[in-house]
DNA sequence: GATATTAGGTTAAACGTTTACGTAAATGTA
DNA sequence: TACATTTACGTAAACGTTTAACCTAATATC
């Protein structure tokens, strides 16, 4: 492997002349430099990041970690991180989890020793564990997707409260009164509790009565679990007239459960997913879907580490918007709006 | 940041004491050992991976592109990738190129600046630029769902052309003569062309007419892509009863169009997809697809990484085995097999 | 003409490890 | 007892950069 050092004497000059001149300083003359680069092209020399980063003690590169969520959402929040660290030339290293705790700290670790300068995380519930790992390595960390109320890492979200309550709301307005709840799981802080709460809200709010056995409890926002739950829910509940699901995956799977049972959609009832993955077109008919801008929390949630990288102190939190797209799982009767 | 040296000091003992006892080599006491141990823990000492890799000139990274492929493809294979790289303790630096040659070239670039022990180059065309370069560089590559004539670089694929041929196949064998095909790309010789050759090899063997009209060439496998192939195929031919598209989401899109164009799925026309992607039970009808086993694509070619990084040098060619896998989109008139 | 400044370099230390080599003490062997 | 071997270390070099500190000659300043 060709080093500066080689490159120097070739160039008949120093390293430290040569590491000036790669690097762009000053302090060469412009003959020097001609022969430095001539030098450096002509035996093919490649900088060395690994002893680059032993000095300077910066990698340009992040870690993210994911838990086993759905490819979709895994896909675009990838893609939205990579539009920003191509720009500011960093590398990510990504890490699937598959929400175990034992893999999750190894990633942790292995991303510290590593010295990755800044990582996300994403999605995941934040277990003390976690938490005491990411505090006493003492690098920034954005969430993405998620949050803890323990810490200040700052994160990047939709309010999923809100968001539910919209889609809710948005079921509500056309004239649905008998609406079902296919939820995630209630013991998850993140994307269970607040979407249920939202739901609820919502129906509060119109005055409409809250029926827990209008709601079903999921666990991995699937499809399998959005077809079992939607099957279950109707057979008990035949008067129901609309349900939301907390994601597009359960949405399709519920939409798959109804054609097996014959029951039309939007005719009969109306579904509501949750994401706006691509998923959501795919379905037929198209799903009805409550928007997160997943790509755009990709790329807000590495500009906002890379501000912190580059020594930016103060810690925002990014809320970003959610919105309603209608497509055909919804019948519309919105008497009262355009 | 706390090092080795404070750690030897802190156990009134030699880094290089230190260093054997952290990385289990011999030459140390039981009392030392615990000593040392002792003083690293106390100290939260974690070992520096890059100053570990300055020495012994080994990463413990593998670098991985993607080009813009459907997000379940690069889903899946990255989950066969993880699974292994988990196991034997590598990281991986994951670039989207989108297919841009110099987004690709600084890709690479930036992966052998960063010393990745390995390289897996995944389902993009191999140019020359990126062979020489490759070739330059001499570390580990090995090609996924893609391969390079010109090169003895390792590959881990499906057989396209058989996997066309058998997929056309079996619609033959349920009685379908007329037989439509939504290809990719006609210049693309990996997922392109050998997937056109096996469609018509098929329909040869089986002493059906070849006829052009009949085949519609898309560009991106794109869902829309298979959408607006689909309407133009079906306008312009009545006669067709069966179509055959080579990606899931073009299939998706061939029945999203069949559903507003009012044609009955299977019962007026069959539609095959290729891959089985999530989004095949996703469509309904429930895609009848030809099968890649993605994850394990995934998973054999970091093995096969793994491998060559280890030393051995002695070059495999894997083809995995590829299958038909049944659902609804394609009407069962088998009348000759079980 | 004397001094200060600048341009254009060189030398060497530093980053945090691993490891080859040296050596003193402990242990084994004849 | 004498010698050989092994154990248990310590010292220092090396990995490939960046950069502080230093140097020299030329130019600018008065």
């Amino acid at each position: 492997m060709i080093t500066i050092r080689e490159v120097a004497e070739r160039a008949q000059t120093s390293i430290a002349t040569v590491s000036r001149v790669l690097n762009n300083l000053d302090g060469y003359s412009e003959q020097t430099k001609v022969k430095v680069l001539k030098a450096a092209e002509e035996l093919g020399y490649e900088s060395n990041a690994i002893a680059r980063s032993m000095i300077i003690k910066k990698t340009n590169t992040i870690g993210v970690v994911f838990p086993n969520i759905s490819s979709m959402i895994t896909y675009e929040f990838l893609n939205g991180i990579e539009d920003v660290t191509y720009k500011n030339d960093f590398s990510v290293i990504v890490s699937y989890t598959y929400s175990q705790p034992e893999r999750m700290m190894k990633a942790l670790r292995t991303l510290y020793e590593k010295r990755v300068d800044g990582i996300i995380f994403t999605s995941d519930e934040v277990t003390d564990d976690y938490l005491n790992y990411l505090e006493k390595i003492d690098i920034p960390v954005v969430f993405l997707s998620t949050k803890s109320e323990k810490s200040t890492i700052p994160y990047v979200k939709v309010n999923d409260f809100a968001a539910a309550f919209d889609a809710v709301d948005y079921l509500i307005k056309n004239e649905h009164t008998n609406i079902g709840l296919i939820a995630g799981n209630p013991d998850d802080t993140i994307a269970g509790i607040p979407r249920i709460e939202g739901y609820k809200a919502a129906l509060k709010k119109a005055g409409l009565p809250v029926r827990e056995e209008f709601i079903r409890y999921g666990y991995d926002f699937s499809f399998n679990d959005g077809k079992s739950r939607f099957e279950d829910l109707i057979n008990e509940n035949p008067d129901i007239t609309a349900v939301f699901a907390v994601s597009d995956e359960m949405a399709s799977g519920a939409i798959t459960a109804a054609h097996q049972m014959g029951i039309d959609i939007p005719g009969q009832i109306s579904i509501m997913g949750y994401d706006n993955t691509m998923i959501s077109e795919v379905a037929y008919p198209a799903l009805t879907t409550l928007a997160q801008p997943l790509r755009k929390m990709g790329s807000e949630a590495v500009k906002l580490l890379i501000k912190m990288i580059k020594g930016d102190q103060f810690k925002e939190e990014v809320v970003l918007d959610h919105s309603v797209i209608e497509r055909q799982s919804v019948k519309k009767r919105n008497k009262s709006e355009s």
